[in-house]
DNA sequence: CTCCGTTTGTTTAAGATTCAAGAAATGGAT
DNA sequence: ATCCATTTCTTGAATCTTAAACAAACGGAG
């Protein structure tokens, strides 16, 4: 592919920063703009509602949809995408707050389990209403169903990009 | 309107949550976790080649923008979408920097000015490309056209509902 | 002019996140 | 069996964010 002697439509970028297009800019700035205000309106509603901050009701959500409702530290972080660093400060507060505990791994020694309390769920319960509420409000009132899918794809796609998970594909092995 | 004698299509709401459809889940999922991972890699990108993080650099693009590089706080704040209490922590450390100064406002005694200094602007110049370079690599590159333009229809959307400037309508005076 | 509700910007303390470092366990390879 | 690179998870310090409270200046009503 790419073999016609067709003259380059633009001289090659040399050094040149390839900056982005006006539109471009517009669209970058409209994301910037909306994921800013949006994770700081859920959050700001779940301090409110549920005493935690959106990604730590995250936590519990994943927890929550999980087999006897525990999951492998590692694997929660990577569910939630964060740091286990991060993860590890959080489960002790959320375990400070009696919404987890924490449980050793039988079969692997360094092993913790993040385990939803009763507690945990019953708080869960009690402010998922109001939180799907917030994000039908925020968002999926205001889209289309085609907008709706269109989101879905396009941020299946960047999520996909930024995985560590690089599935297999041009593993520098050897360099 | 609705007065026409269609029977209603589903039983009134009452007071059960409209939780999110398997789908509309699978799309929200896909944008917390697109969002998550697009913040943290440029916040890491951004710490490592310009020595703070994402939201500190759009201030400092936000003053380059601006007329004599500079911007009240309160505007810059509007601008980037922030409160005005984090940004004078933001403003405190990039001046510790020596990349913002401020300066009085001279026709209101409690303003001040936050102003681009020229070794922000060349911090600013230094670490565009690399920066843009990573939007590129991360959001840009992996969408076609439409996807684009659909993203920054959506963004736009999502942002506007958000805004606390309620633009006349709806203002629930005298109640 | 004075009063008083609003706007502007900062401050403090508490909470959250990052980064680098490190302890403990694992699982091969020798 | 022993070595050692890797994985798992935690910690502490520095940084960043939030929430609430505050002082100062503004500006319109009376």
């Amino acid at each position: 592919m790419n073999t016609a002697p067709i003259p380059a439509p633009a001289p090659p970028p040399a050094d040149e920063p390839r900056w982005l297009t006006a539109e471009e800019q517009r669209v970058w700035r409209s994301y910037i703009e909306a994921s800013t205000l949006l994770e700081d309106h859920l959050d700001r509603q779940l301090q409110r509602d549920a005493g935690m901050p959106h990604i730590y009701y995250g936590l519990l959500v994943k927890l929550a949809e999980s087999p006897r409702r525990r999951l492998r530290m590692t694997e929660l972080a990577r569910h939630a995408k964060i740091t286990r660093s991060r993860l590890s400060h959080a489960v002790a507060r959320l375990e400070k707050n009696g919404w987890v505990r924490r449980e050793d791994c039988p079969s692997d020694k360094r092993g913790q389990f993040a385990i939803l309390t009763e507690e945990g769920y019953e708080v869960l319960s009690r402010t998922a209403p109001g939180h799907v509420n917030a994000v039908r409000q925020a968002v999926f009132d205001r889209l289309t169903p085609e907008q709706q899918k269109s989101l879905g794809e396009i941020m299946r796609i960047v999520a996909e990009g930024l995985q560590p998970s690089e599935t297999g594909a041009d593993l520098p092995w050897l360099r």
